[in-house]
DNA sequence: GACGATTTAGACAAGAGTGTCTAAATTTGT
DNA sequence: ACAAATTTAGACACTCTTGTCTAAATCGTC
């Protein structure tokens, strides 16, 4: 009489869980040891499967690796896009609220396990499959780039901003926010939430002296945005 | 009777020559392959050398590691430290001085053979051996970050900028400069020259909007340095 | 409870890589 | 040219890993 087992996953709940649970277990041990370094029997016993069991869902370890990169590229975009959907369009108080989104960007995408497994990977092996790799590259930066620049132009359209290339402007807005993390994302490293804050507090402050309509000095025709809502 | 042997060349003369070969080859390899991929008869051969021979000099696989890393640590900071050498401390024009200095700090310390590898390494092999990257984060951006930092403080000082936290800045400046190589930078790619001058004017500007002291809408006083040199 | 599909453990062959050893060849200093 | 030090090539033992195979155990479903 197992009532309450957690319905979802964790015990073998047939065929396709097992898949799962293979593809998410070898996300960690390639992340951790690499390509090369990475041992079947250890994702095996990661993922409490048999080594076998491995061989009759993916074949050998180079589709497996596939596998695992298409995976993991799938739920970080589906991540970002979600956060995304967050970006203030109206905001209240614009300091406030592009910290809070570039903190949710860094902690739900960037510094989560699959985000963290997906940038090693590309990392450690990106030179050794270019093609999937320029896959990824389409399918990730390629596409949610463009989706912030778009976000950063309407910013701009509504008055809050003064932007002359929004996709300029995307990329310096994630190179501030993160400016200050660089040295941990290298090493592997999960910087801590209060190093994210700073980080992306002094990344905006900085964004907006560079693009924020100054309300005092400015002589240009005035911009109604700000004050509605 | 040994009278002018200096004591620092005790081993023929071709002994060192070898020692540097085999580091280089070792560097070439363990970024191509990581750590576990690398092969020592390959490094053998790259290096001219037999295979014997690496582990006269070195002992082990992962003492020749080592010895990689510390080599390009030394090799990188004295690039980057050359490099600090030439930023502009009385600027004619402030814009395009940076632009330079960022472009040259990205080709000569960032994008040549020794950064990229060293920076592979990093990424790759960064989390397995802690202490060793512990160490070149004190040697390297522990001591280059405040460096440039130093100059951007002087910069400030003689009211080119107007900057809080020479720190923050100096890390903002290399986020921006460098927000449009990201992707390449992590694919492990080196980006074409006008993509690096390209990155550089794009976010000196933004550095210049957000730090620079506008000349023309200010009622600030005024600024003789400018106007010096 | 029974049947078919899946999973499992373990053995196995084949290949690759590390590190050691030895004797011959080469280089270096005098 | 000689003697010492160094380098070399090759063989070697050992370990580790991949991928296959088989027979038994387990699971899902009726």
């Amino acid at each position: 009489m197992k009532l309450h087992v957690s319905p979802d996953i964790f015990p073998p709940r047939g065929h396709e869980a097992k898949r799962l649970s293979i593809v998410d277990s070898a996300a960690t041990v390639f992340c951790r040891e690499g390509f090369a370094g990475a041992n079947i029997d250890l994702i095996a016993a990661e993922a409490g499967v048999s080594r076998q069991t491995i061989y009759n869902h993916h074949g050998d370890k180079e589709k497996l690796f596939v596998a695992v990169v298409r995976d993991l590229t799938e739920r970080c975009n589906a991540g970002i896009f979600a956060t995304i959907a967050t970006f203030p369009d109206r905001p209240n108080d614009l300091e406030a609220d592009l910290i809070g989104f570039a903190v949710r960007l860094n902690q739900n995408c960037i510094c989560n396990r699959d985000g963290k497994c997906l940038r090693k990977l590309i990392q450690t092996e990106g030179e050794r499959y270019p093609e999937l790799f320029a896959e990824w590259r389409e399918q990730g930066p390629g596409r949610t780039w463009p989706a912030i620049a778009a976000r950063f132009a309407r910013l701009a359209y509504g008055g809050y901003l003064s932007i002359a290339d929004p996709d300029v402007a995307a990329r310096q807005f994630l190179g501030l926010v993160n400016a200050e993390l660089q040295t941990t994302f290298m090493l592997g490293g999960t910087p801590r939430e209060d190093e994210v804050v700073q980080s992306a507090t002094n990344g905006v402050r900085t964004f907006l002296r560079a693009f924020g309509k100054r309300p005092a000095p400015s002589s240009a025709k005035k911009h109604t945005a700000l004050a509605n809502a």
